[in-house]
DNA sequence: TTGTACGCGTTATCAT
DNA sequence: ATGATAACGCGTACAA
């Protein structure tokens, strides 16, 4: 099984089965033949463990995704697909840490440990909040990515998507449509991308010389129940309001569900930009108008730029900042004139 | 940074080291809190390749999951969840083989390589086709789990759905509602979950006494197309049929388009029941009812089930099918009478 | 072209 | 209670 046992039977010494194995040169072409035949029969393969351990190099990217207790992959799917592609085209394979036993553990410290050659993270609301884990990464030496959050550091780089285009392009979308009357749902203003969002609406009636109305804008947090609050909220105060902007489409559904039940339709009476692209936003009816974060192509760059730091240790990739994309589906139409 | 450095600083011996790292009773409490100490000051973890090398052990579970080329995970993501979960409260750490250099090794020389305990597969049919690779793995003697998959072998074990009752179920469902000419468009009858679909489906008509009509099977491949021209068949020979029960949500959905632009309404005149409980039919518009497959139970399940026989070289859990769920919900309703 | 010898970081065995 | 020493399986200078 190991490559002792093909050396005794080869009747050669380990270096050279190893050096037969990796395809030296200076080997033999007769005994690496033979060396190769009787690998093939004793069904031969690498440990890698003990070869990690003298080449320290484990061909093993972490992939940190969301939080470990929740478990829930569904949002990070895109991302992770794009992960497994690139990192698996490059060779490496994908470890993803659940051990319990070391919930207790930073990142740096899981990294070291396993010995992975770079890590991939994806990190929600609450563990954007770890500074302190987030510096040590930072300073570990090891190569690190995120998405949509920047990560400073001699071998750490990102790609993030410009909340600021894609907020003020969906609201030129409805302006384009004639809205003018145009609500602001946002999910809240404790990071950057919410505020690039604020930011992006406020730019899109700016731009185009509307009035910025401070009761139409308000913040659902992301829950349902906030979402209908502010939905309430724009309604009672703005009641001739045409046109919502939504910061997330879960957040857009349940706003949605509160205009029917006030016997307004959608988008007859009012349109609704959702935000994010997510599966239930695509299938509900009407079909959600929303913006797409391009996570795929996010995870696909971010990727790439691990890979660059892992096989170049002077690589460091500048960080990306992507566009979004504007998806037009049935949830927007022209404002009633 | 290593064992060797503590004992260095410390100035005992490395095995003192590794037996106090280790919690290992006979060590001298005093020297046991130096050591102790000064690995916190190194910030010392020790190192999971020597680790293994020595051990024998990675504390890793292989995780194999659909096409390694198409990498999709969107099917999986309940199963993967439940892997995660239990394999990380039992201690382990998950690896997803993505590199494309290994693309032509077998599962199980890939598990042998990487040292893992155990295995988690996740298969879809074309890989469900590769029978030697399967026995490989059968004879591997690295404990081994499936889903939806039998899996023989001595330190193998599966979980599956019982494809039959889920179907019967929603069948008995559909006459529960009145209707009496019942078409079925199922995937197909290469596997045993296919076959089973059928049975369930003649075993419910059956149990009720209504009489098959071969011209309302129909099959759909899983694909668009498929499900578009078992449903123009269906309608066709048998124009006044009033359900149909379709073998997955996705073709469901198809169904329900060809319906609708045949003038038909879902379901005030003609009931559709889908299969598997996806996202999509769930926020359709009617949302579907369809068959859940319970797959985080399965997942979980066949998971605990690896979970034992690595902690127990003498475990070999049967195997078991598990019940899926009917979800009803808007496109079923009382046959017109 | 091949073999010897050592190191990678850890644990286990056997002394002491 | 502690230390030497030998594994674990592999890669690689260096010597031959």
């Amino acid at each position: 099984m190991s490559i002792r046992e093909i050396a005794k039977r080869t009747g050669v010494s380990v270096s050279t089965v190893s050096r037969a194995l990796n395809n030296y040169a200076d080997v033999n072409q007769e005994t690496r033949l033979k060396i190769m035949q009787v690998a093939e029969e004793l069904n031969y393969f690498p440990n890698s463990s003990a070869r990690s351990l003298v080449m320290r190099k484990t061909h093993l990217i972490a992939l940190f995704c969301g939080d470990q207790i929740s478990s829930n992959f569904d949002a990070y799917i895109q991302e992770i697909n794009a992960v497994r592609t690139v990192a698996g085209n490059a060779g490496y394979d994908l470890l993803i840490f659940s051990n319990r036993n070391k919930e207790r553990a930073t990142y740096a410290t899981l990294c070291r440990e396993r010995s992975v050659d770079g890590a991939f993270l994806i990190l929600n609301r609450e563990e954007k909040k770890k500074k302190d884990q987030i510096a040590e990464l930072e300073r570990l030496g090891v190569p690190c990515v995120t998405v949509n959050f920047k990560l400073d550091g001699e071998r750490c780089s990102y790609a993030e998507c410009d909340n600021f285009q894609g907020t003020k392009d969906a609201v030129l979308h409805l302006i384009g449509l004639g809205h003018r009357k145009i609500g602001f749902i946002g999910g809240d203003t404790y990071g950057k991308a919410g505020v690039d969002r604020v930011n992006g609406y406020i730019s899109a009636l700016h731009e185009t010389g509307i009035l910025l109305d401070s009761q139409l804008m308000q913040f659902g947090y992301f829950t349902e129940n906030g979402a209908r609050e502010a939905a309430k909220k724009i309604m009672d105060t703005v009641p001739d309001v045409t046109a919502i902007f939504v910061a997330s489409d879960t957040m857009a559904l349940t706003v949605i569900d509160i205009l029917r039940s006030r016997g307004l339709q959608v988008p007859e009476d009012i349109s609704i930009v959702g935000f994010g692209d997510t599966k239930e936003g695509k299938y509900a009816q009407p079909p959600l108008t929303t913006v797409n974060l391009m996570k795929y192509e996010q995870g696909k760059l971010a990727t790439e730029f691990l890979i660059r730091m892992i096989e170049d240790p002077k690589e460091h990739p500048a960080p990306v900042t992507f566009p979004c994309q504007l998806i037009v589906r049935g949830s927007t139409d022209y404002a009633k004139s």
